[in-house]
DNA sequence: TCAATAATTCGATAAATGGCGAAATGGAAA
DNA sequence: TTTCCATTTCGCCATTTATCGAATTATTGA
């Protein structure tokens, strides 16, 4: 019950369910994911380690850039709540939406759209 | 979304996902539930209104009692959602506490156990 | 009609949650 | 080593949420 309600809980929080779908097809660094959600860093740092406690997500470090993944491969219980959440809301506007965007802040180097935001 | 958010934000709290499981093979009046769950009435209502309005569940008074049933044979999105639910718990001890609970509760009539609720 | 009662709504309260900015952390580059 | 900087942690605030008891609603049975 608990590993289900971590999740559960998670998946209760609009950004947080915007994240894993930005995940979906990609492993994003943090500055990605701020640019596409427009949240402050620490809020969208704070989702991802809520998100990555209900092994819904994995990370990496590498250099300065931390990686984010879906946990799908190795958690039984993230495939399923992912599959879940994949499922309902693949015709959802504020999905595709993000998924556009995803595609231009993928076109910048994490390099170079972190200079971009630092100079806001 | 709204209605994902919906749905996602009332299966975010243990006794909802309980209610959920009760709900599963029975049509439940508020006072089977309640004797399972030991709440406050009041609590319970209100736990059952958020499960009407995420549209997981139906209910219909008859008489005095109101008795609820899963959604899932009318709404898709119930049906996911309850899918998903049923399938991360079959094997959870509190659900499987609660579901012998239930067999004792519903030896008796909602009326004989309303009276024994009312004495306390 | 009136009393009883199953369920809901209301009002209050304590705890949890989401948000931000400032400070801390830890790896890279100078 | 020191500085830079992507990310995280901390501290705070506003909002939401879970809970209860009291009052209300709606239906039955006297």
């Amino acid at each position: 019950m608990r590993q289900f309600m971590d999740i559960a809980k998670a998946l209760a929080e609009e950004n947080r369910v915007r994240i894993l779908w930005l995940l979906k097809e990609h492993e994003l660094c943090v500055c990605q994911i701020i640019e596409v959600l427009g949240l402050a860093p620490s809020t969208v740092s704070k989702h991802l380690a809520i998100l990555y406690q209900a092994r819904l997500i994995d990370s990496s470090k590498k250099g300065r850039w931390v990686y984010y993944r879906l946990a799908c491969q190795d958690i039984a219980e993230a495939c399923s709540a992912c599959e879940w959440v994949f499922e309902s809301l693949a015709k959802d506007k504020q999905i595709q939406a993000d998924g556009k965007q995803l595609k231009e802040v993928l076109k910048l180097d994490p390099e170079e759209l972190c200079k971009l935001q630092a100079e806001r």
